[in-house]
DNA sequence: TGTACATCAGTGAACGCGCGTTCACTGATGTAC
DNA sequence: TGTACATCAGTGAACGCGCGTTCACTGATGTAC
């Protein structure tokens, strides 16, 4: 039955919203159609009212998840952030580029622009408030650091041993929050 | 038709070789058992003479991706073979690790099992020669370390940038190169 | 404002395709004598 | 060593299931008068 255009725009919400978690929770292969449907409360069949394919889905939801100002933390406040057991278990609603980023290497070419808008946008706001003599240090410090970052969290997710996990998480965290370095060269 | 019990042994070995690039360039998911097959010169019949279950081969492709003696690189020589351009364009015969860290989340326990093993033994034997004072100091830049070389190559992979691309791999491997820090507490 | 009708968002059955898995068959291997 | 037969690795057709997508239909919305 016909709905209102607010309430089909809510929907619309509400479909990229549960799609935005299925899909940092299992990947986009392992996520169906009719699956994101029924967590938006609908039935499979009305999907191709709003998106034109589930590749589409793909696109919009990365275009939607990148949206929005991000945060202003500096780069050792966001890795405070990131490197922590909740971030860990919390695939659904963490970093999307850590839960997609493989992902997304097999996905249509404007999938994989809309990460890497979002890996340049967050590095570029990282940089800002980073630790480091000049600007290049600070990029420096940044590129690595947020590197880090995610390659901690994946490996502390893969990690089935708790202490592994947890050690993955603080070491990392440690060595970014130590004293920048100077160029050793 | 039947054969050796020697060629038996060699089909099995090239299914495994064939699953163990195909896995790490597609995913899990994206490679099909007739696919693997066909790279290995048979048909998909036969696979069930070879392996229980499309499951079963991969936790067989991956404890034979771990086996063996492993690198006796230091961690700045296995960064600064890691961090290049050619090891990035090369999923195929690359770090597994990197490849399919987040698809072996999806998969069984016992895949996830031999990845966590494979991540414990690569940074044991990395800490052995690494920067630090001391075990600890060690221990530590090699676990982060390891990090950033992971996060790395995942975001260099992910940035259809080649100028952001391969400022993650300069960056990162400039980062683990420069003089071990102290810890700053 | 009220009424009649056109529009169209959502429903759920159905389609087509691909994939994992099974199975009857083939023919070379391996073995018993 | 040679022969007859049992074994079984590999083949390719077929099965069953799930998923993306389509479509006829429903009934509430929105609009023209």
């Amino acid at each position: 039955m016909r709905v209102t255009k607010e309430q089909m725009a809510e929907h619309r919400r509400r479909i990229l919203e549960a799609a935005g978690h299925l899909f940092r929770e299992k990947g986009f292969e392992a996520v169906t159609v009719a699956e994101v449907m029924q967590a938006a409360g609908l039935t499979h069949g009305g999907f191709y009212g709003h998106f034109k394919s589930k590749d589409d889905l793909i696109a919009e939801t990365l275009a939607q998840v990148f949206a929005g100002p991000g945060s202003e933390l500096g780069l050792q406040e966001y890795a405070a952030w990131y490197l922590t057991p909740g971030h860990r278990d919390n695939m659904a609603g963490g970093c999307a580029i850590a839960a997609l980023g493989n992902d997304t290497l097999r996905q249509s070419p404007e999938a994989r622009a809309k990460m890497t808008e979002g890996v340049r946008r967050l590095i570029d706001r990282l940089a800002r408030n980073a630790p480091g003599q000049n600007d290049a240090e600070k990029r420096r410090a940044t590129v690595a650091g947020y590197a880090a970052m995610v390659g901690a969290l994946v490996l502390s997710r893969i990690s089935d041993d708790p202490k592994l996990s947890g050690e993955l998480l603080e070491d990392t965290r440690d060595w970014i929050s130590s004293a920048p370095r100077t160029r050793a060269d």
